[in-house]
DNA sequence: CGAGATTCATGTGAAGTATACCTTTAGGCTTAA
DNA sequence: AAGCCTAAAGGTATACTTCACATGAATCTCGTA
């Protein structure tokens, strides 16, 4: 029986025409051949790596731009084009691109080194080496072939925060040590002043070049959407005003293009699993609810799990009370918990580290307030809407087996 | 009444510890000459 | 004697703890008007 109407809900579904004829191009890590709108951008990128062509170093870049400007789209954009060029020329040339602000992946010194290894071909251990060992033989695989390197780092503001400057030290000194192989640095930055922290010595080998990327404006949405929309969906599939819409909720935020198009895609995916024939206006409000909701969900659930513990205990505690809530009351109440699923607590101290990391994530919004005559603590809300924290304590409650 | 001292709860930095993993080295065993 | 394996020794990064000091405004204290 149950078979049967699986059999007929999966027939069905291949009998359906599909809103979506290439979803691809609406995923945030889709490069398309043209991009619209950043041609200055290109330019300038293309410009300053031009000279790896002809075996020379390229100046350092520094990027920067508010999210979903283009930044990581240009420069791969302009990176894989150059590779092609470089690849049919028989010209030694690699490029590295790496998210830093990846938990567990190119979040310390000696992880990111690691990392950039790794993606050289050699496997390295993810602990265990100093980490001058581990620039020794990053130092050596770049010299086994003559060749020139292109490193990317994404969001670099996040990582510097995290863990200082000396990386980036470390990493422009590197071309002293090198003979036949050269680096150039790429990095990219969501935050507008972050080179005012850096010390003046990396800011001016880092920056030897600079590139604002200024938002798109809602018309500029517009055309990106439609293009895209144009390879992503059938004919006929999005209602009147629905790119309007998708741009104008994007504009809104600072011009975020990557926003843009995932509403684009959500909604597309909300009005396909409705089995609706086109994509209306309504789904674009559903589509940024899930939106956030899926982002939330996504980042509790990739949590380790005494954070997991913490964010857990937040979250019962603001339920219960209605005024802000501080961080020993959490710490209690992470206490409770903990016992209850038998771990053993970490000191408040370390608690107090990780209230201040899911601050950084945008979970919660803590700031750190006097009390006066009742002492100085961090006052914590949450970020996240109020309709979500049930299910989200209940996904913890599932991991952590409570 | 107001200036300055006090106080509280926790922020925050530095140094120390536990753990998991790494390489090196020394010793013991086997093997081949 | 040379080669190979193994286990101990000695090293590192990371997550966490311990210790100690810093913070900053509400509250208290006490001198003065």
């Amino acid at each position: 029986m149950v078979e049967k109407s699986l059999n007929k809900f999966f027939e069905n579904f291949l009998q359906k025409e599909p809103l979506f004829i290439n979803k691809k191009s609406l995923q945030s890590n889709y490069t398309p051949n043209h991009v619209p709108h950043r041609k200055e951008q290109i330019d300038q990128v293309a410009g300053i790596l031009a000279p790896a062509l002809r075996s020379e170093k390229p100046s350092n870049i520094f990027i920067y731009g508010k999210t979903g400007t283009g930044k990581s789209l240009t420069v791969t954009h302009v990176c894989k084009n150059l590779n092609q060029i470089a690849k049919k020329n028989k010209i030694p040339l690699k490029i590295i691109y790496l998210n830093c602000k990846l938990k567990r992946v190119a979040d310390t010194e000696y992880r990111l080194v690691a990392q950039l290894v790794r993606e050289l071909g050699l496997e390295v251990p993810s602990t265990g080496l100093p980490t001058e060992e581990i620039y020794k033989l990053f130092v050596e695989k770049v010299e086994e072939v003559n060749q020139l390197l292109v490193i990317i780092l994404d969001e670099i503001d996040q990582l510097v925060r995290k863990i200082g400057d000396e990386l980036l030290y470390n990493l422009t000194r590197l071309n002293a040590e090198l003979k036949g192989s050269q680096i150039s640095l790429i990095g990219i930055s969501n935050d507008l002043l972050f080179t005012d922290q850096l010390d003046p010595r990396v800011k001016s080998s880092l920056s030897e070049e600079e590139i604002l990327f200024p938002p798109y404006n809602a018309i500029q949405l517009q055309s990106i959407l439609r293009q895209r929309s144009k390879l992503a969906f059938r004919e006929g599939t999005l209602a009147e005003g629905v790119i309007e819409k998708c741009a104008a909720y994007a504009a809104r935020e600072h011009g975020d293009a990557r926003r843009a198009l995932e509403l684009l895609r959500v909604s597309g995916e909300i009005a396909e699993r409705k089995n609706l024939p086109k994509i209306s206006i309504n789904h674009i409000d559903e589509a940024e609810e899930k939106i956030e909701k899926d982002r939330i969900l996504d980042i509790t659930i990739t949590q380790p799990k005494q954070f997991k513990l913490a964010l857990f205990s937040m979250l019962t505690v603001c339920e219960g009370s209605n005024h802000k809530i501080f961080t020993g009351e959490v710490y209690e109440s992470y206490r409770d918990t903990c016992a209850r699923c038998a771990v053993k607590p970490l000191t408040q101290r370390r608690l107090s580290d990780i209230i201040a990391e899911f601050d950084m994530l945008g979970i919660i919004q803590a700031k750190t307030i006097s009390k006066g005559r009742y002492g100085r603590t961090r006052e914590i809300s949450l970020a996240i809407p109020l309709s979500l924290v049930p299910k989200i304590k209940n996904l913890l409650k599932e991991s952590l087996n409570l």
